[in-house]
DNA sequence: TGTTTTCATATGTCTGACAATTATCTATTG
DNA sequence: CAATAGATAATTGTCAGACATATGAAAACA
């Protein structure tokens, strides 16, 4: 069967963009072995050079994989969660560092979503998550810690909250909104107050998660995006005053 | 500068990953043009097809854009709100597709999202966003729509719904949570009775935006995802029974 | 000065070849 | 007969070189 190109427009991303309407809807199931790259340049009437590039194009996007040798050939993959993360934050990040999304927009998403996943996590909570937290908290009080290395277990400790609620796509969803704020917050030098203002905000969050107090841990959560906020704005106008 | 390359993996991967780590880390700013495809042969080299195989995996992702011509290249693409709803949306419609996650959990999920996003929708709906739920709620009342055109027109309901948010990082994240649920959704065969109790709940959450009552609007939705879980037990329980 | 032509440069595509990997078949040998 | 070693075929990975096409800039010309 011969599938029609436009031969003006670019032909690797059609062919790229037909096998990857298959895989969607479903006409290519999990596994399923797609034609050799030899099969494909007669289906779409193409080098192999540009079958190659648009099977390279769904390989960045974890549908495909590829294998090697004589039963080998390109097969539709199947999505895991982790792939599904990493590209969710790639996206995620980049989206936000490269349109100059401000940090009261992004901090409101991120403090918004988490304030919707904790009650769940005080209901669900196990002692593996609970552990967790208290280790990052720890961890955030050790004196020499770096600024980023700081904010790294600040992204941990918000995870293990979110992984808390024992629902992976909601830890997927906010995979993105957690990790992508990373880098805005890297841009906040913290000074030793604000370092403790955090942790024992943090603190209260864990005991709350503990207690099942969904009530307490939003209230926490609320203090916690509003003292973020104003550590940010404090920077930036210190940062925009020089 | 030549840069090694591990010969015994997959060269075009790796190309590929070192260009997007020096995308994403800042080194190569927006706009910036990334060494001509010769020049990048030299760089690691490898040959052109290796190079450009690279090249259309970044393409895949977003990450550059590319120019024929004299001036032309490949050149650092800013990555803008439509490109990253589009990959957002088939990564989790993939993810749950594959997966079998069951209906329960990406109900769950869905609800839980935009119950945050509520409060926010309610203080901040301008006209625009109301007329768009009011429309679709009227879409959803036409005599003889298909069970995929109500569900359409369900997602782009709640889509209005957390755009009322303003919040782009909040309805980009919402983006994937809310269609991804599409397939899933069109599994369920809507009885009469089923589309007046959903279009009731639609109607007094437009109502509760509109009067900007938070509370309200998280009652009906909290509602809304209860209805959604025993209508789809109804139908998969049903379905196992045959 | 304004227009057309030419040219240089870059990506897009094609062809053909060889290398590397791997399952399967085949022959050999104990 | 069974186990092992080797040949074989299929498939992806890489390379080299060529031509097609698009496009901005320089050169030639009116």
């Amino acid at each position: 069967m011969k599938t029609k190109l436009d031969p003006s427009a670019d032909l690797s991303a059609q062919i790229a963009a037909a096998i990857r309407d298959a895989i969607i809807d479903g006409t290519l199931p999990v596994d399923e072995r797609l034609p050799s790259e030899i099969e494909l340049c007669e289906q779409f009437d193409v080098s192999r050079s540009t079958v190659r590039e648009a099977l390279k194009r769904l390989a960045a996007q974890s549908l495909i994989r590829t294998q090697r040798g004589a039963t080998g050939g390109a097969f539709v993959k199947r999505l895991n969660y982790a792939d599904a993360y990493a590209q969710q934050i790639t996206t995620s990040t980049l989206l936000l560092s490269m349109n100059e999304v401000d940090f009261a927009t992004a901090c409101e998403a991120r403090f918004t979503l988490e304030r919707a996943c904790a009650p769940l996590s005080a209901k669900r909570r196990t002692p593996d998550h609970l552990a967790t937290m208290r280790a990052e908290i720890h961890r955030q009080g050790q004196i020499g810690l770096s600024d980023e290395a700081f904010c790294a277990s600040d992204v941990a400790f918000h995870r293990a909250l979110v992984d808390a609620a024992h629902n992976p796509v909601l830890s997927y969803q906010l995979a993105g909104a957690v990790e992508a704020m990373q880098p805005l917050m890297n841009m906040i030098t913290f000074t030793a107050r604000d370092r403790d203002k955090i942790i024992r905000l943090h603190t209260d969050l864990a005991n709350a998660i503990e207690q099942e107090n969904a009530v307490e841990a939003d209230r926490v959560l609320q203090t916690l995006a509003s003292e973020t906020n104003a550590m940010a704005d404090t920077v930036f106008t210190a940062r925009a005053g020089r």
